[in-house]
DNA sequence: CAGTATCCCAAGCGATACTG
DNA sequence: CAGTATCGCTTGGGATACTG
């Protein structure tokens, strides 16, 4: 999370990112539609390239011109954008409603995002979920999972010890 | 989604909200398991109270003692954090896998956000989808479709006229 | 413990000018 | 058009000291 943040974590990126969604592609079409300035959006797209989220396309040869499409990562980004999009036309849009909707082309219809469901087919509230070890947990002082996933009482230094 | 940013979209708040999500509610908890400095962790869930994410209840009579819990509004972020977190495992995580995961407590199994799927049952692909003009669409002129959500070509002003 | 206040510094922003 | 370079300026961050 904390490496997804730092790749998309702040306000230009996503907009850019959103922007690809909708299909743009030209460095100019996102400074217009972004209304950001060129210095950070050049910035942005070189960041987008770098974490391998977008690539750049030379448009043809020796034109100077280039497009930026979105790479399978960057595609594959889409459902999380598309989550967050719902909770921000949930709670935070204006009364009037989104101002863009993806729809399914063969189906005609609004995409959203299906609702988590539990074990018993029910919508998952937070209670059901319970925090386990990944394999990935580190043994270090942070952890709070004991190999087999259990909860462990860290031994949490005060702020003083933590320097 | 930029207001959702707005809200969520720095390096910080996600991270506490990350802590929030593994059941933690106190100031100093979050002061150590995110491992920030307690003015700007002040600062933020100041800013999650205020955006209606958290609330801060007081632990009991006038032991100056509170907890930091979730609201429904900060509940229902959580698929939008299990979608990000998703993804930031699958593009960015180091090999040995994740370090955390999410169970299902009834079934017992990891929960992971379901695939997208268009109207033929097969994974979603962003070449399935097409972007419409939502009810909240603004008629000025960066609007990109008309009134049926066709694509429109804006009028799209030079840098210089755009000032 | 649970924060708030202060200080200093670095990064990022916006505007704009410039280049091939 | 498609960027890069430069420049003040503000914002936010880390460290730390302080308070009830």
């Amino acid at each position: 999370m904390a490496r997804a943040m730092e790749v998309i974590g702040d306000r230009w990126t996503i907009l850019v990112l959103r922007e690809a969604y909708y299909g743009v592609t030209r460095f100019d079409e996102f400074e217009y539609y972004v209304g950001v300035a060129p210095n950070i959006l050049s910035n942005r797209l070189k960041k987008l390239v770098d974490a391998g989220i977008m690539k750049r396309m030379p448009l043809q040869e020796h034109s100077g011109r280039y497009d930026y499409v979105l790479t399978e990562k960057g595609r594959d980004f889409f459902p999380a954008y598309l989550a967050l999009k719902k909770w921000g036309d949930d709670w935070l849009a204006e009364p009037e409603g989104p101002q863009v909707v993806f729809r399914d082309r063969k189906a005609g219809r609004a995409i959203t995002y299906p609702k988590l469901l539990n074990a018993s087919g029910k919508p998952l509230r937070l209670e059901d979920v319970e925090v386990i070890a990944g394999s990935g947990a580190v043994p270090f002082n942070r952890r709070r999972f004991g190999a087999a996933g259990e909860a462990v009482e860290a031994a949490r230094p005060s702020r003083r010890e933590r320097k």
